[in-house]
DNA sequence: CATGAATGAGAATTCATTCAT
DNA sequence: GATGAATGAATTCTCATTCAT
């Protein structure tokens, strides 16, 4: 697992007193969300078994049971696990900045990219709207906590660039579409055919391509 | 089905003798193929069983086995089968514009839409990309037969809106991955999130959003 | 199919005027009938599949239902068929045979091995012993009509032997035994470890090998 | 099961602590082979369903693979462990023979009777002579393992009673061929026809029977 | 008579889940 | 708490058999 595990400092953890087995117990639950992260990411929902879950968290089959009523329990809860890490540092980010609206559209699309979309945080994006159908409370439940929030940040920015002059009157709500679209494709293209031998250059959506198409988005394509 | 399948103009009809029977065996491929479309869409690869595949298509368990291989040659054939018909349509239109790189652009954008994007074609195209890794072959397949045409096709546009001024000299593959962004991520969200009842803003995701996002693009956010 | 096949001139034909269509009517079944043989015996009766059959046959799926009630009736047919031209020239050379008790046991051995040891015979007879228990009614048929009656003319042959003092006195079953358990075991034995690649050497289980036993059993290892 | 499994002291035992639950783990997979072998000898191997197997073995349908990853490969490990008992045994005792050419073959043959003839592993070579031509490589294992040293025992057996003058120079592979057919002959019998009520009577093909053959055999038929 | 599309019972195999230890 | 043997519902795929044409 390339980037720190969000789980590790997760609810499941308690800061008691960290001594050799103690220790192990409480960190069984974040040890058995983060294999069935890259399980799930990797694979699929479907396609992951419970006992390849185990095996990578290094426990036997049973395990995952004593902390998860079954495999669709344990999805949602990687996928709420994972969000509250990445709201929370969303919403603390958000608060700290200051100036332009561009300034704040680049840092804030930054941060999002180096946060969630070049880690597995975009493959589990990428999964829920795979799965987005076969589960429909926990879609709600992603979109509600992640989708609609990330996107009232948006908004908000961009409204705020248009009531300083900074940017012409538009389309708000076609604007943030605009803005949004480019990071969540790269999210999801990273995890699909971007993942493919070979096949990178559909775009090389990586950081440097990301901040390309916001600059053209802010400046227009059309010759002035 | 509501829009119009893109089987039944396929390779397995025949506008022969029409009795009854023999009739049937005609269609049935591309009936099953349908109702195979239909349900992996919805459902995904994994969760859609054969059974329901079959009796969808008003037929028994063992008569898609016929016709298809296994369910993997099923799912392949669905794909093959989609993209014929698409990427011809494309290449069709593209080849039939003409005026200024914008109003192609808009154009073919327009066309990918109707044809693609608010069909069950955009599932497919969902269901590709969450389906890629689980599916090597076929996602090259895909790849090769309709995202690098796509692109190559989009990425002569800018590269000749540039050549006659009308666009301002530009990093041309960022401007087709910021021009490609808003629509893949629509047929997305409408195969996922969207299909949520209750969930429909977080853009509309519609040919008006589409065309507002395009228009954001080519203008620039920033005010002059 | 190299020998003769004993359907040809079986019940299903007839001697009516032989001319185009009619004549290929009246061989459909057995033309089934050898290819049914050909292939149960290759791969025996739960592998072979109706359809081989028929395509084998040259006719299509549903025409050996015309024949045949099921597969289990079409494999007892082949069966009956088969025996019938081979019990019939089993008696009619046994018949007409004189001479010594030897050299009567020559010469039957040696017709039953050319009618039926060294061809697809024997590998019938080594498929009515591999499905001898899922048979139950048709192997007691074949031993009926096959095994018992060659039995009775082995075993008169022998009691023809010790009565004209050609051999000494000894328990006739036990020679019957030992007289066909060589012919037996090559049979079978051609049609199992004998078919495999390299690994003919266990006995050549031809005719001179066969031969060579018999001489060696009415002639005795022991040293005088 | 009438005479000893050849599992219970194979490999997969052990005679540790005796504990319910534990004691069943390592007994299971003995239980199965031992359920399987019955069950394969009884009906072959496509008669044979892997369910049977396990109801006969008192487990469900999904234990047996837990020990063997399919049918196929229960059955081979159904052959392997049986040779491993019998080749054993067979080469212990012939190791400690002595005497005459003549009392060693009827001692030989007399263990191989008793330890396989008359026992299950009888069904097991019928078994394997009825699907060599199915599982090849699994026949070349039983042929090079099993029959190639049983021949290759009676071959030096036949050469030492030449050599000694016990028995008069002759075709040796021919009189290995004549030696081992009855026995052949018998264990096949007595897995097909031979189990059929009222069928007994083609020759007893019991041990007496088998004696007398080679006694047949040693002395020859012929009058003096 | 012959065809071959369609049927559907049946068998192999998988894997989430349980529970005695 | 943890284990892992066992379970059995679920699913894919096969193929003998039927029957409208």
């Amino acid at each position: 697992m390339a980037l720190g595990s969000p789980f590790n400092e997760s609810e499941f953890s308690n800061a008691m007193i960290d001594t050799g087995w103690q220790r192990k117990k409480d960190e069984r639950p974040g040890e058995i969300l983060d294999a069935a992260l890259d399980l799930f990411v990797e694979k699929g929902f479907r396609a992951t078994k419970m006992e390849d879950i185990a095996r990578a968290a290094g426990v036997t089959k049973g395990t995952p049971y004593l902390y998860f009523e079954n495999k669709e329990e344990l999805f949602k809860a990687v996928v709420r696990e994972t969000q509250v890490a990445h709201v929370t540092s969303m919403r603390e980010r958000a608060a700290g900045h200051s100036g332009s609206a561009t300034e704040l559209l680049f840092a804030l699309l930054e941060d999002w990219w180096k946060e969630s979309g070049s880690t597995r945080l975009a493959g589990l994006c990428k999964l829920m709207m795979a799965e987005a159908t076969n589960f429909p409370e926990l879609a709600a439940f992603y979109y509600a906590e992640v989708i609609a929030p990330s996107r009232a940040m948006m908004t908000s920015i961009v409204e705020f660039g248009v009531a300083r002059g900074e940017f012409r009157p538009l389309d708000v709500a076609a604007a943030v579409d605009a803005l949004m679209a480019p990071i969540i494709t790269s999210m999801v293209w990273n995890h699909s055919f971007g993942a493919m031998p070979g096949v990178a250059p559909v775009g090389r959506h990586d950081y440097a391509s990301l901040m390309a198409s916001l600059s053209l988005l802010l400046n227009g394509l059309t010759a002035r």
